[in-house]
DNA sequence: GCCAACGTTGGC
DNA sequence: GCCAACGTTGGC
């Protein structure tokens, strides 16, 4: 089982949007970068997530996913109205994947950047690189267990 | 709102 | 296949 962060501005999609999905689960869809996308399809069932909004007055990470469905290929990428269209695309070879996501546990309260930052632990943790813009991050399970004991 | 850091594009 | 130019991300 491996551990991921999935990156998403609360103005897009939050937490509390995810909350108010039915079954509260998600499709993770819209990514549109190799490196992200290879990391989705690396994914399992039952793998687990933290729920991380970015780009925001107060940056932290909300909670835990579940993957509750493994890659399967991202519709809106053929969809002309949609923002994620890539003509480039096709049915028989898709270029972009998405997996479904459940909510599992929400922090209370969220674990914001700055109380990451001050802990040697995390130090070398993908999220907290400067200049890191990958939407989909694998985390260290060294990594995973400290930040859950932040919040018993 | 600024700007550093990064991925992508396209000319050659 | 290199790399400059460009657009975007995202912390601050």
């Amino acid at each position: 089982m491996k551990y991921w962060l999935f990156k998403t501005e609360p103005n897009t999609f939050s937490w509390t949007d995810l909350l108010e999905s039915p079954r509260k689960t998600a499709e993770w869809d819209g990514v549109r970068n190799y490196q992200a996308r290879n990391f989705m399809m690396e994914m399992k069932k039952g793998d687990l997530g933290f729920f991380y909004h970015s780009a925001t007055k107060i940056p932290a990470i909300m909670g835990i996913v579940e993957v509750v469905k493994e890659a399967y290929p991202d519709y809106t990428q053929f969809d002309p109205q949609s923002k994620y269209f890539d003509e480039k695309s096709t049915q028989e070879k898709p270029r972009w994947f998405m997996v479904d996501v459940k909510a599992k546990r929400e922090f209370t309260p969220p674990i914001t950047r700055d109380e990451l930052k001050k802990f040697p632990q995390l130090e070398g943790m993908l999220l907290l690189k400067k200049g890191l813009r990958l939407s989909v991050l694998p985390v260290e399970k060294k990594h995973w267990d400290f930040i859950l004991s932040l919040r018993k």
